[in-house]
DNA sequence: TATTGACTTTGAGTATACTCAAAGTAGTAT
DNA sequence: ATACTACTTTGAGTATACTCAAAGTCAATA
């Protein structure tokens, strides 16, 4: 039989916590509080964030950048801790949000072109006097010639 | 003297605005009530959109898919309404907003990045049984091997 | 022993972006 | 004339995600 010759893991305050994954303290008592986050140790009735506890945290952050809600991310921490059964729900949960995910990144692309068809449209307008709007398509066309870019609306 | 030939321009009540839009005749009022959207004629008290409107609020929407607030679309509109002379404030806003699109992106792709190796994780996991995380560096470094992706972390 | 500082809880408040309900009006169809 | 439909306004309500204030506790340091 192994002997367990593992360190007690370090154990972390609210304020260390919040320093480590960016988010302020309060912000983590509300995560606790709304029962996203759980399991965090006490002390003295003080929360002592473990390893683990920092890296669900980490990954809520992954979870959010995304445009997850605070609700679908309290979901898959909690078919996180019912353990290894839950493995199918949470690969269907994250292939879902995979997908919505791979729609943002599309929104996103569609929303830059347009941005930069606007800022060359104002850059080139500050050089030559306002450029007529009256034939989108020529405009269009032009700004497709000069940047390189393929644009169309 | 040129004869002015225009036909009258096309209005369209909230009902049909709404419907070309996108958004709700609730959201237009509100975008309306708020002052973003501005210069909406009225029949009768009723609110009359016209092509240059609904050409306004198609600029909103993909002012919103970008993440900008309303109160910065509002203040974009508010230049716009200003005339010619407010050209190079135009540009400013949009080159500081093409920013953070880019730095948004650039968030988004790392998510989609952490996301994918999640999900070959639970894939793999499921196919043989749950891998360890202990040696993460050799688990990352299967992923990259095996999907022909670069990840770190 | 007294003070300091880092925490605690409870409950309320804020910002953003809508969303809805209720009561009223104006023009059209039967 | 009456009903119907499509609007109108006002004011309140909702969801999400925090954020803050006030009063109290506990352990360590001066």
């Amino acid at each position: 039989m192994k002997t367990d010759i593992r360190q007690a893991e370090r154990l972390y305050s609210i304020t260390e916590a919040a320093k480590i994954t960016g988010f302020t303290a309060e912000t983590l008592r509300f995560y606790e509080r709304e029962g996203i986050l759980s399991g965090v140790l006490r002390q003295d009735g003080r929360r002592r964030f473990s390893e683990a506890n920092l890296r669900e945290i980490q990954i809520l952050t992954y979870m959010k950048k995304t445009g997850m809600s605070l609700k679908e991310i309290k979901q898959y921490f909690a078919l996180f801790r019912q353990g290894e059964r839950t493995f199918a729900k949470r690969l269907a949960l994250l292939r879902e949000h995979e997908k919505e995910v791979q729609r943002q990144m599309r929104e996103l692309e569609r929303s830059a072109a347009h941005l930069a068809f606007k800022i060359w449209y104002y850059e080139t307008s500050l050089k030559e006097g306002a450029l007529s709007f009256d034939d989108r398509e020529a405009l269009i066309a032009r700004y497709c010639r000069e940047t390189g870019r393929i644009y169309s609306m």
